[in-house]
DNA sequence: CCTACCGATCGGTAGG
DNA sequence: CCTACCGATCGGTAGG
């Protein structure tokens, strides 16, 4: 009796090993890929990151594409607990749309990934290359933009939008502020542009923008 | 006499066929780098690209970072002719704008770069890679968005746009909605998010909408 | 999870 | 512009 208990306890502590090196070795790869690219993310250089050896690696994942699989998945996981999750506990409508927004310049202030958003890297070097890779990472960002498309009706449902806001339209301006504020922080390493998004976001909402050289009436468009 | 014209006549034409070369050799490194980035272009898949020895590359490139800086100059010449100087026939102002966006989108459609448009891939992955390259492509970057505020700035002296009107927002706003477009453009091969482009564009800067289902008029936000 | 190895390709050079 | 070569690294495998 004792030694199947003995040996469960074994194979448990074994797999939980194994599952925190897979962990590791996940948390690793997005590390480096959002600096080097999914495609120049190499089992060499994740190896000698970890301090392991490459058939170390190989001993978790079969492929280098199974590798990338797995790292688009991982990256999933944490781009929905950092950005994604929090901002569905802010009310309905606008009020999640802006915590999104929000959420995800702070996750870039925050470096959650030493490249930049991880899925606006991906998305651009993945796009060329088709296959389940990309296809991977097309699934989540199309359902991102869903996502983003459904709050956008939700808060015209709610009224705090015009009955004519276009969802698929207002989710195209927001995802590109966000786009282009990742592409300039990422370039000059600048935080001030994620200051500019922020303001842009809000207005774009309609929601209030404070400056220190303008009072919110001047926001109004006086044409 | 007729030695030094015939000279003259061998060493233009050797220089001719050298410029040939080194003009094909671009076109195929910036054609090759919008699919597979600046760093995934390799000396010996571009030689075999277009029929030649990587020797022969390195006769016109001193080094990869020598092929890539020129492969960004070419880059920015093909956008420069086919993006910006259309658009700056149009009238200043919002016509501008309107003809930068466009145009944008229309390259995009035209295919002028297979993997879609060269400085979004650069700009994210080159971002993370500080050097000469990176630095060449920040500076096109900048340019462009530069220009894109100024012409906004015009546009609101030309009271074209509201006098409260932010520039810096509306150049990220209007970069962001061609980089958004870009991306779902790469990645789904779908012509459609063009047009939503153009429309999203038309709208933020106060132009009419047309669509089968709508008239001008229902575009007023009626809050 | 390791060492030791495979063929292919990388950027780059020598010599013509 | 070519051939022939360099050491380093690539993805991946064998055997333990």
């Amino acid at each position: 009796m004792w030694v199947m208990a003995e040996r469960a306890t074994r194979t448990r502590q074994r797999r939980a090993d194994g599952d925190r090196t897979r962990a590791a070795i996940l948390d690793a790869a997005v590390r480096l890929s959002t600096v080097d690219g999914l495609e120049g993310l190499s089992i060499g250089n994740l190896a000698k990151d970890l301090g392991m050896s490459k058939g170390g690696v190989y001993a978790h994942f079969d492929s280098k594409q199974d590798l990338q699989l797995a790292t688009v998945e991982a990256a999933g996981v944490i781009f929905r607990s950092e950005v994604i999750e929090p901002a569905l506990t802010a009310d309905p409508g606008v009020p999640q749309l802006l915590a999104f927004c929000d959420g995800f310049f702070d996750h870039l202030e925050r470096r959650v990934f030493p490249g930049g958003c991880f899925f606006a890297g991906a998305a651009l070097e993945m796009g060329t290359h088709r296959g389940p890779v990309q296809e991977k990472v097309a699934e989540f960002h199309s359902g991102f933009v869903q996502l983003i498309r459904d709050v956008v009706r939700t808060a015209v449902q709610l009224r705090q939008l015009p009955p004519d806001e276009d969802p698929a339209a207002l989710a195209l301006e927001l995802n590109g502020t966000l786009l282009a504020a990742d592409t300039s922080f990422v370039m000059y390493d600048d935080p001030s542009v994620l200051d500019l998004g922020r303001r842009v976001v809000r207005r774009r909402l309609g929601l209030a923008v404070t400056r220190r050289d303008e009072t919110p009436e001047e926001s109004e468009n006086p044409q």
